[in-house]
DNA sequence: GCCTATCATTTAACATGTTAAGTATGCCTC
DNA sequence: GAGGCATACTTAACATGTTAAATGATAGGC
């Protein structure tokens, strides 16, 4: 009928199809352990810097701050996450894992790499090298802003 | 403090971000048009194609069952689409734009290109041919062709 | 010290994502 | 031609995505 943009020329198309067909094996897993993929993303976030503000956590995790907002009411109410005053800013909360949340990360952490290892063993390194190199390009391209 | 893999380095991680990235411009445009992204989704696949059952359409345009089945209350109730049985099986639907939603994709689809282009203008058409390939051999290689 | 703009976070409202279960129809086999 | 199973959705329930607006705290200018 009409000829826009074919979808396999779409490139929101097509990170969404990539990325679903990544995630595919991790919700199942996540499942498994009574998390869904983004209570593990924040989770992940916190054990690989011990302590952080809500704003810095919700840009490292990917999520928009109100998503945030009830994703951390959940991990606080189900004690893997503790949330502290700032001593210096009263408007800012600062997020830290329980004793709980390590482990819980701990255990889940293996189970995720096994499945990371799983894509790097059915499409070369080299070539996901490649495209992590051209995504990061991209995403400077595109202006995003970046941090760690 | 923990040592597992790098957010740079996962790969779900990274087509998000891109994907955000991507996305960023089209869904101002699109709400001020009054669409969802998911919406619009639908409404561009059933003009590529004149006619299409429900299942295949949600799967070109990469939603689930249920989700689909919202958009097109919604869509038909706002008379972009029609739905009609099949002819030789009761329990498929059969679904197409009306004229409203052939004009309403005349109108969008132009803004849609024009912020295609701009990608294409900030990340070179080399580059970009590369990621598609790149994200098209992901796709195959990941897509599990058995089980459910 | 106020005033005001800004920042950090939350709330609200609606749309979609995700899994499980439900309903109705079609197919197949005995 | 009745059972049994698969298919094509739909519904339900809960979690998240998205935008706008609200709340409370801080920083600067005056």
């Amino acid at each position: 009928m009409s000829e826009l943009r074919d979808i396999k020329h779409s490139l929101p198309m097509l990170l969404l199809q990539a990325r679903e067909a990544a995630m595919a094996k991790f919700r199942p897993m996540l499942r498994s352990h009574g998390l869904t993929e983004q209570q593990w993303r924040v989770i992940r976030v916190l054990a690989s810097v011990d302590v952080m503000d809500a704003s810095q956590l919700a840009k490292a995790s990917l999520l928009l701050a109100p998503s945030l907002t009830r994703i951390l009411q959940h991990l606080v109410k189900q004690e893997f996450i503790r949330r502290d005053a700032d001593a210096t800013d009263q408007r800012k909360s600062v997020l830290c894992l329980t004793v709980k949340g390590q482990q819980i990360y701990a255990v889940v952490g293996p189970d995720s790499e096994a499945l990371y290892k799983d894509i790097e063993a059915k499409f070369s390194t080299e070539k996901l090298n490649t495209l992590y190199q051209l995504l990061a390009e991209l995403n400077i391209a595109l202006d995003v802003p970046f941090e760690s």
